[in-house]
DNA sequence: CGAGATACCTTGTCACGCAAGGTATATTTC
DNA sequence: GAAATATACCTTGCGTGACAAGGTATCTCG
């Protein structure tokens, strides 16, 4: 995956704005079965979200260094018998609990969403 | 409703983020029964989302104005009976359009979203 | 006339996504 | 074995937008 660029101008993309906060308990999500590293969850994120989320690894990694600074991932270098090395990302129990609680919020938020968008009330 | 405040010093108040781009569709679907005023709708996205996106006026007003910019609202002062003037705010066209395409987004993304966090499965 | 309530608006700060650059290592090609 | 390519990680600069904090104008009440 090479960079990419997206053709954009100037152009909103939307609900772009939305996404950003989304971006954090996806990728503790991704991390969630197991570790995991950079490049690898970058195109990760396109693929399980089906397209929803689209992120480049300018993004991912200052991400990747707020998580672990806030103790929610621990890393490993490794050298793999072919390619460049690896930094490999897993959730430590901090991040457990925190990718919990971001679950918990997200399933609120877009409940409270759902159904503020269904009603048809006139305040 | 007050300057509330609350107590942030350098707290991450987690998805706050990710609420910033759903406001604008949240906004423009407070409008759809109707016309309604500043003050009016900061009051209204705290009570129709059930405390799930809370915003405060110094919030409100700089979107209202972008909203206005980018044509999907038209504005009309009125002087009340009693208190102090209303600038009321009601959808144009565009941004009928706006909030229908924001909704299919905002479906999308969420249904996303779900099928992410529900998956289980090892990348 | 002050004090308070209602309502609108602006300024400054900070966070963060992203494009665009860069570095380092390994592999392939000539 | 030098150049080219691929893989992977990292950093800088910019723009956007939420929010706190401050301000202004109008009206009501004592």
């Amino acid at each position: 995956m090479t960079r990419d660029g997206e053709g954009g101008e100037g152009r909103r993309s939307t609900l772009r704005e939305l996404k950003r906060g989304a971006l954090e308990l996806v990728v503790l999500q991704l991390l969630a079965p197991g570790e995991a590293y950079g490049y690898e969850i970058v195109s990760a994120v396109t693929a399980r979200s089906r397209g929803a989320l689209e992120i480049t690894d300018g993004t991912l990694y200052p991400l990747l260094y707020r998580l672990e600074k806030a103790g929610f991932v621990a890393t490993r270098w490794e050298t793999p018998e072919r390619g460049a090395p690896r930094k490999y990302y897993r959730l430590t129990p901090a991040g457990r609990e925190e990718l919990a609680m971001l679950g918990r919020e997200w399933a609120a938020f877009s409940k409270a969403m759902g159904r503020l968008l269904r009603d048809q009330e006139g305040r």
